[in-house]
DNA sequence: CGCTTTAAGTTCGAGGCGAGAACAAAATGC
DNA sequence: GCATTTTGTTCTCGCCTCGAACTTAAAGCG
């Protein structure tokens, strides 16, 4: 259990925990009055929890500019010396390493390629090694497979079945493995268009489609963290045989495999993605049977949607990767075979179904929030006060 | 926002939520010294907490026995004068309410038929303003329909289309309505076989199906609070059409309505539910096309849960109504069709399905549940405290 | 039977927290 | 140059939980 709060210090660190989630997760830096407004505390109480968490190097209070009348006040920022996380994002045959700071400033560090093996867990950490400083807190790390108990892999396009993150991942730094997808949409939900959802769903679309169920901005894990694998339910009545061993898979009919298949292509990793852009972009020419291919997909999209709108009621769903091509060419065909999957009753009141805005990047940002969700975290900062600074 | 904690008397009402929540749920009535052990706090804290809490008049402190050495100790009891909550279920043409105190003991206080129009909600009203006494505090209200927003009412098989409960719910008491699938799932997560489940789904299995996702303890609701149709996602290939709209319902396979589809009865309510249950028997007899019709409903059943739990990764899941039955005849068709629709990598470790242990009583349990969940809140018991018992 | 042991209850002082009031300070605007 | 507005600062107050010390009430045991 999380440290149930009880005594009032725990309400100190709560409240601080409050304040820093505030901090991280604003648009634009906060001011030290605003923030006490928007916590519902006095100034006194916000300058003493701000002084110790700048004592503790963990804010950095600057002058702000002065926008009316008023006694100005200051901004809070991260503090120079401040704990920073690190997110790593795991691709087919390449990887990247950021460095994301409180408030979320992403510096991209290094990106790498990699054999497609587990040792790219040992690439990742030289990398982070080369660029670790004291300040680093914790380390995040995106990949496409499902991460069973955050710390089991099975990729079956990499021949990664059951691989333990145990020894690959160390101890060095604190670290954090989850689904590509499912930080795709955390980031959404943090960052992007889901943000301020209280249900949603994200589907991130590639060769086949990895989710997230999204509740206040916090994603679904599962009882074994495998949460997730909603392209591999029947929701399209498909026939064929899915390489995940099941029958009739939604990914069957959407995707890159799906668009691939209809050209009597195999379903591919690699080159096979630049094949399926390519016949998305026939498609956008106007090409007969790369539209029909391309119809067929964002209505196996809809009818999918739809369906699980019926079970999940989201407010809004969010799309990445093919998705964003399939809403931007053909929005129209989606939300009509999602209005024909959804139940009489909720048709007048349909899910939004949007692009994804955060973009490519929505992986490493998801890997570097859930790094960042061991920092601001009551536990982690009631020793990081303790400690002071140098910790 | 629910009135997030910020001062040191907030601690108080929350550590004293935290204590109340603690003797509703447990099993057996807990002494004031296990209970301080339980929350981590100390014997003072706790005596300062409980008695607060007897002068509110929410808890009853009774001399406890003594089991072993040491200084005997007292029970913590619901007060006799304390808060309830009644709980109404309402069936297809009849209805039950019943009395609810703290720790959960029910008492049922009427039960009625109705004329299948909103009016029912009318007579629970008149019966709870015949048994009502000033310590009741909440009304719960399960029925067999998606509740949108908690107000609006849809239930195609009575002709309720969108009927807005305002007006018949009133504002004699707070009042809250929810789906009975839903609820029953409540009580099995609170109460029942999925106690101390992290992720879990409840089915109940009627005519068609219903279902929640409960994630800790509590159960999905959704944007519009209609999330649990999973009846109503296209699971098992079917090529019918669903009276709720759409093409191809697990609902179509699964349930009373498939087995009477199968010996050429229309879908049905009311005395359907008896053909049903006659060929759940005949079934059990040996009789071979019962036997078949079982075998599919059965075997749809599997099926449908192993999509789900690829999506949502359950601990377990729960089944009521005649998913008892379905178990109890045919658990292993419908483990295996469970299965064979889960990924390869999940197979190892499928999630147990169980029969519920709460009972017909569920939906009413689970209408208690969400009653008294409001006297739980921090801010209810803020205003009591103040007020005094003669709130 | 009386002493020891065990587990609770009780009392009291210490330390910490946020609220609120009063005042000071730093900007704008007329 | 003075009123206004907004924020920072200081100090007191009430509240909370904790921990230590002590008391109380049972069981165990010789």
């Amino acid at each position: 259990m999380p440290q149930q709060m009880k005594t009032s210090a725990d309400l100190r660190v709560h409240n601080q925990t409050r304040l820093l989630r505030l901090v991280h997760d604003a648009d634009e830096p906060l001011t030290r009055a605003g923030a006490a407004r928007l916590l519902g505390i006095g100034r006194n109480t916000a300058a003493a929890l701000v002084g110790e968490l700048e004592a503790a190097g963990l804010l950095h209070e600057v002058p702000a500019e002065t926008t009316g009348r008023g006694r100005p006040t200051t901004l809070l920022l991260a503090h120079p010396d401040g704990p920073v996380a690190f997110a790593a994002d795991i691709r087919e045959d390449s990887w990247t390493l950021a460095r994301i700071e409180l408030g979320g400033r992403l510096t991209e560090l290094e990106t790498g390629e990699h054999d497609r093996t587990p040792m790219v867990f040992d690439e990742i950490r030289g990398a982070t090694r080369r660029h670790a400083t004291d300040r680093l807190a914790s380390l995040g790390i995106a990949i496409a497979g499902p991460v069973r108990d955050g710390r089991r892999l099975h990729i079956s396009h990499l021949g990664w079945d059951d691989v333990d993150l145990g020894e690959h991942i160390g101890d060095e730094w604190p670290t954090v493995v989850d689904n590509d997808g499912r930080l795709a949409g955390l980031a959404e939900a943090r960052r992007g268009a889901l943000r301020g959802t209280g249900t949603a769903l994200h589907f991130h679309i590639d060769f086949d489609i990895g989710g997230t169920l999204l509740l206040g901005g916090d994603s679904q894990r599962g009882a074994n963290n495998i949460a997730g694998e909603f392209g591999h339910m029947p929701l399209t009545g498909s026939s064929l045989r899915c390489m995940c061993g099941v029958q009739g898979c939604w990914s069957l009919d959407v995707g890159a495999n799906a668009l691939l298949r209809r050209f009597g292509q195999n379903p591919g990793y690699g080159a096979g993605r630049a094949r399926g852009r390519e016949i998305l972009a026939r498609a956008e020419a106007g090409e007969p049977e790369a539209c029909r291919a391309v119809d067929d997909n964002a209505t196996a999209l809809g009818r999918g949607l739809g369906a699980l709108a019926n079970a999940l009621d989201p407010e809004a769903v969010t799309l990445s990767g093919l998705g964003i091509d399939l809403i931007r060419l053909r929005r129209g065909l989606i939300e009509q075979a999602c209005a024909e999957a959804l139940m009489r009753f909720r048709r007048a009141d349909p899910p939004r179904i949007l692009a994804g805005t955060v973009g490519e990047i929505g992986p490493l940002r998801g890997a570097a929030e859930i790094a960042f969700d061991t920092i601001l975290s009551p536990g982690w900062l009631r020793t990081r006060l303790q400690a002071g600074p140098s910790m």
